[in-house]
DNA sequence: CGTACGACCTGCCCGC
DNA sequence: TGCGGGCAGGTCGTAC
């Protein structure tokens, strides 16, 4: 599900509630997600303080006071949700008042902050995954050690795709799938990206001229930003913080339009929807080559 | 090494 | 109404 705008968007949004309180209580009520959490991680984090999050590439980086960093991957299906417990309680039926925490069978982890508030890790499918480790080598975590430059960063440049690309067997879909070539992107906006430069996900990747990759770059970059203007992208499950969905959905243009006709102007072509590597691509059998 | 594929999970939607 | 199949924003281990 999330993508790196969706996942911006979930960091942003805790943001207001970093401050110099200490975390006072951690519930852990499932002993892994993907992976093992943390067998101490209660421990590790109690009457310890989040002094910054940051992001990288999927991944949502808790800076803690204890020179320790915890990673948060939301996997497919995964949300971290801020409960007040006061706007919680008036959402509330009768029946229900007596239980000021409504807990759900897939919030795995809650964070509480303060006495009214808490941070809830939910995920039905259990994709997502936290790990906590010294934030001092944090770079060099196996989550995130292999990952590739991040698209809205300095590092990411045309010039730098072109290389990568051009030794490529595979498509350009599965290249830009791939975290170690660009980290952050996902099947939504590499194809959005794909269509907005008029290249075809079907491509191979070492066939696109300079001139194609700078201006998938420049879409790259585009895509994103857009994406995080709009909040995110919310098909199913995306839902940042205070459980609002995002409203880029709406500026998609070939991510989920299969059979309907491209939205470029002066194209009368039609999406194709094809199978890639198991996932599905979305592209304009016209005006993308 | 690069590449492709199955596996990991739950929930939802569709067709029979 | 119920059931089976296929699908979903991601990533890793394995096999070639």
């Amino acid at each position: 599900m999330p993508e790196l705008p969706e996942v911006e968007i979930v960091r942003q949004g805790l943001i207001p509630f970093v401050n110099e309180k200490e975390i006072q209580k951690v519930e852990q009520r499932r002993p892994d997600l993907r992976w093992p959490l943390p067998s101490d991680m209660k421990v590790r984090l109690v009457n310890v303080k989040i002094q910054n999050i940051l992001r990288r590439s999927k991944y949502i980086l808790f800076n803690l006071s204890s020179d320790e960093t915890m990673l948060v991957h939301l996997g497919m299906s995964g949300r971290l949700l801020v409960i007040k417990d006061k706007e919680d309680n008036k959402e509330q039926s009768g029946i229900f008042k007596f239980n000021p925490c409504k807990i759900n069978k897939h919030d795995h982890v809650i964070i509480h902050l303060y006495p009214d508030i808490r941070i809830v890790y939910n995920d039905p499918r259990r994709f997502g995954a936290i790990d906590i480790a010294p934030t001092k080598h944090i770079y060099d975590h196996k989550w995130l050690k292999n990952l590739g430059p991040e698209p809205l960063g300095n590092e990411f440049s045309s010039d730098y795709l072109f290389k990568k690309l051009k030794n490529r067997k595979s498509s350009v879909k599965a290249a830009l799938m791939d975290q170690t070539v660009v980290a952050g992107l996902g099947n939504i906006y590499v194809l959005e990206a794909l269509w907005l430069s008029k290249v075809s996900p079907l491509r191979l990747a070492g066939s696109l001229g300079r001139r194609e990759v700078e201006c998938l770059t420049a879409s790259i970059i585009k895509v994103l930003l857009a994406a995080i203007k709009a909040g995110g992208t919310s098909l199913q499950d995306f839902r940042n913080v205070g459980g609002e969905i995002g409203y880029f959905q709406q500026s998609l243009n070939v991510y989920d339009c299969f059979d309907q006709k491209c939205k470029n102007r002066d194209c009368s072509g039609t999406i194709q929807r094809v199978k890639q590597l198991g996932r599905t691509s979305y592209y304009c059998n016209s005006c993308q080559k």
